[in-house]
DNA sequence: TAAGTAAGATGCGACTCGCATATAAGGTAG
DNA sequence: CTACCTTATATGCGAGTCGCATCTTACTTA
């Protein structure tokens, strides 16, 4: 969707705002949620962990620079992506006014391999949600050797990711990006649990999600475990 | 909320493209929304209807900047406003690459008769929704003279309004912003109907009300009805 | 062949919601 | 003063949803 400004004046007329994307790329590992983060290589806030981002550039549409984004700096193909939230107070960084739209992405833990042995500068860091339902606000992050310093506010940003994320999980197909293309009911349930921080009830979980016309059952079984095989679930592509 | 990016490059050394903030201003009148309208006086789009909007200034934040638009170009005091969404594409604007970040505010009625008294240029004008539940997509607008040509795509972003209007009316106080300090649940539930495009069912309607526990009685009872007279119930402030 | 484990199914009580209907409280007309 | 009109407010009931306990199924392992 593309929406035009009601200009009466000459742009060229006023100061610009620097305008910058940045990613929350997010996934499930051991069942709690993570999410990609940059260490900066530059004051400010040398040494933390942002999420990746950069300038938008003039000759290229918001979306296509998170595209960009993702693809040079996290190392990932194509994902569903989506725009969050666009900041833009001021003295957010020292050097100039900087206006810095948003984008979260959901993708298979197995995506991000590649990315993380590219570089040692990126890590996945898991996501503690200090609050419960509808309440927002920032969140913690850890990675193996303990707590996580993210640079600027990137606490609160990665809150409203959350947030977004645990509100439209009922209502959309958003959560099956982070799943293979074939999927048991369990492995579904997981992924709900991790992001909503809670435990569902089984029974209820497979009505609801058998319900929704979302899924349909490919004939086709697990196999490896030892106990009962799951059938195995793929999203429908014709509505 | 603020935000920061990750820079890893002098912002100075990148073209900007300009930013500008557009207001969707709604109310409801007669049981139906209604927005304010501005009349563009320039090309491109002259003559047609707009949505009041204006550069963000580099020294103040892109909520100051919806504030200051909100006051002197639609002629309102302060509102409740929120952000909606960003619109980056390239070519949305004729003369530069323009990024444009959309507020919505909700008023009572009476709160648009200065604005439209001070400007021939402005209008309320009818918002006709061709959608049902969740679909979204543009929406329709017309005024006493009959349909209204929109400039740009701001039927978009207007459909994107009621979008989201509508999504947060059962699990937020949004609906309150367009009722007087003292309401009856009739009135509140007139709101509801015109922003749901629907008629709901009346007990169904105050027993959801009542047991949110968003509002309280005064105690007051409305005057001047040939019937019945309706408790008046308030806002809860005290949460 | 029995035991163990998790998948998948079923039945039931609590709760919610729409709907029909009943009662309450004012004004108005005679 | 009283019957009547209109809308506010309350109540009772049936359908549908959801959590939960429990039962059955199917596969591996000992």
């Amino acid at each position: 969707m593309a929406g035009v400004p009601s200009i009466d004046h000459d742009p060229a007329s006023y100061d610009r705002p620097a305008v910058t994307v940045d990613l929350v790329l997010m996934s499930i590992v051991d069942r709690a949620p993570v999410v990609l983060l940059m260490r900066r290589p530059i004051e400010p806030d040398l040494g933390k962990w942002a999420l990746p981002g950069g300038f938008v550039r003039i000759d290229e549409s918001l979306d296509d620079a998170a595209r960009r984004i993702l693809r040079d700096k996290a190392h990932m193909a194509d994902a569903y992506i989506e725009q969050l939230y666009t900041f833009g107070d001021l003295d957010r960084d020292p050097r100039a006014r900087v206006i810095t739209v948003t984008y979260f992405a959901l993708l298979p833990p197995d995506r991000f391999g590649d990315a993380l042995k590219s570089s040692p500068d990126l890590t996945l860091a898991e996501i503690i949600v200090p609050w419960a339902d509808e309440t927002g606000g920032p969140v913690e992050v850890t990675d193996d050797s303990g707590p996580v310093a993210l640079a600027f506010d990137h606490a609160a940003i990665l809150g409203l990711a959350m947030l977004r994320l645990r509100g439209k999980l009922n209502y959309s197909t958003i959560g099956f990006a982070l799943l293979p293309e074939t999927f048991t009911l369990r492995a579904l349930q997981d992924v709900h649990e991790a992001i909503l921080g809670a435990t569902l009830n089984k029974p209820a979980f497979r009505r609801r999600m058998l319900e929704k016309g979302w899924i349909e059952p490919t004939g086709i079984r697990e196999t490896g475990a030892s106990f009962r095989p799951a059938e195995l679930y793929r999203l429908r592509t014709d509505f």
